[in-house]
DNA sequence: TGTTAAACGAGACGGTACGTCCCGTCTTCTA
DNA sequence: TAGAAGACGGGACGTACCGTCTCGTTTAACA
């Protein structure tokens, strides 16, 4: 037979306060209680569809990712585009999205699953994303792609974590510049 | 009046300790009271030195780089100086000290204090010993240092944080490779 | 409309299932979900027709008491009568119904509406029971009957509940006489 | 080494703590976590001593019988030894200590590790002082005593259960009177 | 050379989040 | 409309670790 369907309120809320929670006192202090409780929710509802705050907040920051990063248009300027396509990334990154992505991969290295999915999910596509962007021209063609990729999103991920300095349109600018001059 | 001095021999257990767990356990998996039982101490001795389990990782940390970091010798080329470099550091990151760092990291992202701390004992020095060894002639003259220092770095925390590449020798000559390719 | 009519074929087996359940883990480890889950009824089903776990297992109870408690027919000795009584009492005092009407008896003392129920269903039934055999002569006419009642179900209990000491043919004789001894 | 001792004072608040609610919310309704709360005292503080509520109540009414129970002074007159016995015993038995003891027995029913306690700490010793006074001379000396305590303690359960009819001074004059006509 | 005060181990303290279980209610589909 | 299924909000369970506290026991500098 059939039983009650999922709420789709209550998901939405979760996920939603997960959010909320995140933003105000960051990832490390969010805790699977308060989040059941600010979603007004049973916390068997949380764990009946997510084992661990790293899965809620990884639903959650997928969400935003599909909301707020829409593809690259190919303007035929691969510079311009690769610039644009940072500005993108790196606004995402500033915000709460960037909390989150920051301290689900801190929780990922004690946590094989959540390694995998965290770069099945979040990582990989927009590793791809970066490839096709960088493939438009920016290179020149024998530079390996993949060590490029690692090159651009190293210096933002460093920065990110470390915070001696800024993830903004400048560093878009530079990083472009930089590889620009690689022959 | 006097009073007992501080014991150096708990001192060097409780480092000890907290090393071998980071190693054995993870570094989300060590705990204050794990560190004091596993040194043999009591849980005020370790509270009364340092305030947290970052705090103490961090010291323990200071001592491995101060030992195993010797600085690297100038030969007279750049190239293979950065590679040495490189090597040396890589070497270093993929061992407890790489795991201890990455922790420390992600626990600096809702503790102020440990941020800056981390910044001024770890971060900096390296960035310091790192631009010092490409001032040796690396890169053109004109390209900035910062982003260069960002760009080794980044793969490198990158790596180690996503675990979708190793970070070894190979990665030292590549990115040696690129960086040798700028005009 | 009419609607569906209720299923005689769910209310036996939930009354069968908490029956087993009662027999297997003891009173106060069956619930009302794990009695759904035997009876392989819903929950919803079993709360429609009873509110309590108490109340499903009084309603088997009183089935049980129907089918196992004939009438003691009078033989003409008192004495002997008195002692049919209590052995038939005693063995189902012995088995699942004496775990239940203990338990039951449990709940009552913090459920007044359960409490009541129990007197007038089951105590008060075996009261007046008792109350007519003994007035076959067993006793001196001017004994209080309720205080005799007492005595005799008093001894009942307090071994049920205290185990300090068999209910079974023997404390029969043994109440049996001591009663035969008031003068 | 030694450790911190055991607060004399959390001990007391957690015994008075399961008392006062007893007495307020019933037995069955009495929770370790409200226990902890009333005391004003951590959950493991309460789990550390005592492994369930049914110890600690037990070791609260233990500390009330050792109180409130002095034994009863031989006065040359059996039966109003009784009497005064049986007197003192319902007023307790009326109280708080009576809900508990009835509610330990409940608990016992599923615990034989707590039914072994009751009997050795509680029922025992009851039922050894109550056999003393019978031996004063109440009783025909070839009633077999057991029984006898029984009798007596087996009306006061049965009414303290059941509540069909009062446990006080009454009944005690009663009893007497009953065991009196024995021949 | 004995006094003394701080550091030491041990471990109990009040708290809080953990993940699980059951409560009694609700919302769906099926018969 | 009853019933099976099962998700819902709620709350107690027993455990782990937190950071603090209070013991008795060292231990080295000072008197």
């Amino acid at each position: 037979m059939a039983g009650r369907p999922r709420s789709e309120v209550a998901r939405k809320a979760i996920l939603r306060a997960a959010l909320d929670l995140c933003a105000r006192d960051g990832y490390q202090n969010v805790t699977m209680k308060g989040i059941a409780e600010a979603a007004g929710s049973g916390r068997q509802t949380v764990y009946r569809w997510w084992q661990t705050k790293a899965q809620v907040l990884l639903e959650s920051l997928t969400g935003i990712m599909a909301e707020d990063l829409p593809p690259t248009p190919d303007s035929g300027d691969p510079r311009a585009d690769l610039v644009a396509f940072l500005e993108q990334t790196f606004t995402l990154a500033r915000g709460v999205a960037g909390q989150i992505v920051v301290g689900l991969m801190a929780d990922a290295q004690s946590d094989a699953a959540l390694a995998a999915e965290l770069r099945e999910k979040i990582i990989g596509p927009r590793r791809d994303a970066l490839r096709a962007v960088l493939a438009r021209g920016a290179l020149p063609p024998d530079v390996d792609l993949e060590l490029a990729v690692d090159v651009v999103f190293g210096v933002m991920w460093y920065r990110l974590l470390n915070r001696h300095a800024e993830v903004n349109v400048d560093l878009a600018e530079e990083i472009a510049g930089l590889l620009g001059r690689i022959r």
